[in-house]
RNA sequence: CGGGGUGUAGCGUAGCCCGGUAUCGCGCCACAUUUGGGAUGUGGAGGUCGUAGGUUCGAAUCCUGCCACCCCGACCA
């Protein structure tokens, strides 16, 4: 592993890039900006699904899944979600293939489709077409679905899970009989965000509003969370949009209520994707590879023999087994690393490298004492403990880890926030070591737009429970109310 | 799509200017010694030099076309 955070002796990007890849978690494939999600990486994914979607369907949400494909003329009917993604899809064009004598396989011209379909940049053009088969009346409501997919946006840059041009993700779809309602759902689901980035990821966030440039295509209001990884640069982690009634109308979706009125039905949607697992490797990692959150890692423990023989391996095993026992039957997982083509100091390394939060080695030394030497992955210090209550003290020492890593990256994050009222210092703060830079703006889409041309920082959010302040724009200096948050972002 | 660059073993590379069938490291395989922080030695396997054509007695090397990838820009909620 090249040196990279801590040092700063590479480009930041590179040293991201060559840790997914080292740590197993995903690798390019032959298709462009695609990436294959290699079994352990999958493993970490597995974990944040299992969490997200008991939190859906424990606020009332349920899973469905719709198709891949979308008719073109689907996307004619909200014009400013076109806009956002015409640029960006991929279209199926025939439905087959036939050998050429001359030029191999081809596309079979004699199999052009009637009408494209487009593969999904994101479900909700096919979602409220099917939505409107499905709502008549106020009793039909509120409707709350989740699905789980793949999508595909054709970027013309790539960065492995940050940016594929496929990538799997959660995109919930709301329709609810009321504006307060559906305004309700999505603070809920950006609440939901929030919390599982916090308390599973250890990932400090801001929530916040989008500013109307910034806003999701076809969403009168769009909410986020924005993280900030070790390089300074913001990431958004997730979305939860205010679709209003924009879907409703396009796809004419009315309902009647109880009133024997019919009405437009309002709408929401949020989603968050494989990015999640970008965030979590920038937001944590050093150079020694992974710092993986105990909640998420799939593998919490590994135990590595230190052994000469044969009997000796026989006698460390019975130990290490009974402490295995004992850990998983507080519902920790744990790894027996009792390969014997590895040796232990290639083994510390590798689970370093894939970040597991805690290493125990069991050697000769420790059986004649009754020890085990345990090591912890977030501050590397090792300890030696009595293995009289080894499975508490394992249990503590992951909520400690767990604990510990949040408030690092809190302490980061809040360190690398930033107040400002003059550009220059605006600038220097951005080609300084960056960050979240706290300052005013005048509110127009112009000033935003400039502000990113010269600085290529973009406004990240509107803080929630932002405090109302007097000041004068940054850039313009006309008068503004309150101050937004801007970054140079992923 | 513009500007620049690169394609040589699983990975990273030397060789190219000045033509003679390919260098080194990592990894892989076998054996031995090792094993409390990424072992060492000896031996071995592995190559359509991105691709198609041209020049030549002979092409990784020179020429032309094509393809792919990377960086910068454009683009990206």
């Amino acid at each position: 592993m090249s040196k990279g955070i801590t040092s700063r002796e590479t480009d930041y990007s590179q040293w991201y890039n060559e840790l997914v890849i080292k740590a197993d978690l995903a690798e390019h494939s032959d298709v462009r900006g695609c990436m294959i999600i290699k079994p352990y990486g999958y493993s970490i994914w597995e974990k944040m699904q299992a969490v997200l979607d008991k939190m859906f369907k424990d606020t009332g949400h349920q899973n469905a899944y719709f198709p891949l494909f979308i008719p073109k003329s689907f996307f004619n009917k909200e014009a400013s979600h076109v806009e956002g993604f015409a640029k960006e899809c991929a279209v199926v064009t025939h439905y087959r293939l036939k050998n050429d004598p001359e030029k191999g396989i081809i596309v079979d011209p004699d199999a052009k489709l009637e009408e494209e379909l487009i593969i999904r940049p994101t479900s909700e053009t096919i979602i409220w077409n099917t939505y409107r088969n499905w709502i008549q009346s106020y009793r039909d409501l509120p409707i709350l679905i989740n699905q789980w997919a793949n999508v595909v946006r054709w970027e013309m840059r790539t960065r492995l899970f940050l940016r594929t041009t496929e990538f799997l993700w959660q995109e919930g779809h709301t329709a609810h009989a009321s504006a307060e309602e559906a305004l309700t759902e999505t603070r809920q689901m950006l609440d939901i965000y929030a919390e599982f980035a916090e308390k599973w990821m250890a990932l400090p966030v801001v929530k916040g509003a989008k500013t109307p440039n910034e806003r999701f295509a076809g969403a009168l209001d769009t909410f986020c969370i924005e993280a900030l990884m070790q390089d300074g640069k913001a990431l958004q982690a997730g979305t939860s949009h205010f679709l209003g009634q924009n879907f409703a109308k396009a796809f004419d979706v009315k309902y009647v209520g109880k009133d024997g009125k019919q009405e437009y039905v309002w709408a929401t949607s949020w989603g968050v994707s494989t990015r999640l697992m970008g965030a979590l490797v920038m937001a944590h990692s050093d150079d020694e590879g992974l710092v993986l959150p105990p909640k998420l890692a799939p593998i919490q423990v590994v135990i590595v023999p230190i052994y000469k023989s044969e009997e000796e391996l026989a006698e460390i095993s019975k130990t290490a087994l009974q402490i295995k026992k004992e850990l998983e039957s507080k519902g920790i997982s744990v790894k027996f690393d009792n390969r014997d083509t590895q040796r232990p100091g290639f083994k510390f390394a590798e689970w370093e490298l894939k970040g597991v939060p805690v290493r125990i080695a069991i050697g000769p030394r420790d059986l004649e004492q009754g020890t085990v030497e345990v090591a912890r992955r977030d501050t590397k210090e090792k300890s030696v403990l009595q293995l009289v209550d080894i499975a508490i003290k394992i249990e503590h020492l992951l909520e400690n880890i767990q604990e510990n890593i949040y408030k690092k990256a809190l302490n980061f994050k809040d360190t690398n926030t930033y107040k400002t009222d003059t550009w220059d210092d605006f600038i220097k703060l951005l080609d300084g070591d960056g960050g979240f830079i706290a300052a005013h703006w005048d509110g127009t889409a112009e000033t935003e737009e400039k502000i990113k041309d010269l600085s290529k920082a973009t406004i990240r959010c509107i803080p929630l429970n932002n405090p109302k302040e007097e000041g004068k724009c940054i850039l313009t200096g006309k008068p503004s109310q309150q101050r937004v948050l801007f970054a140079r972002a992923y």
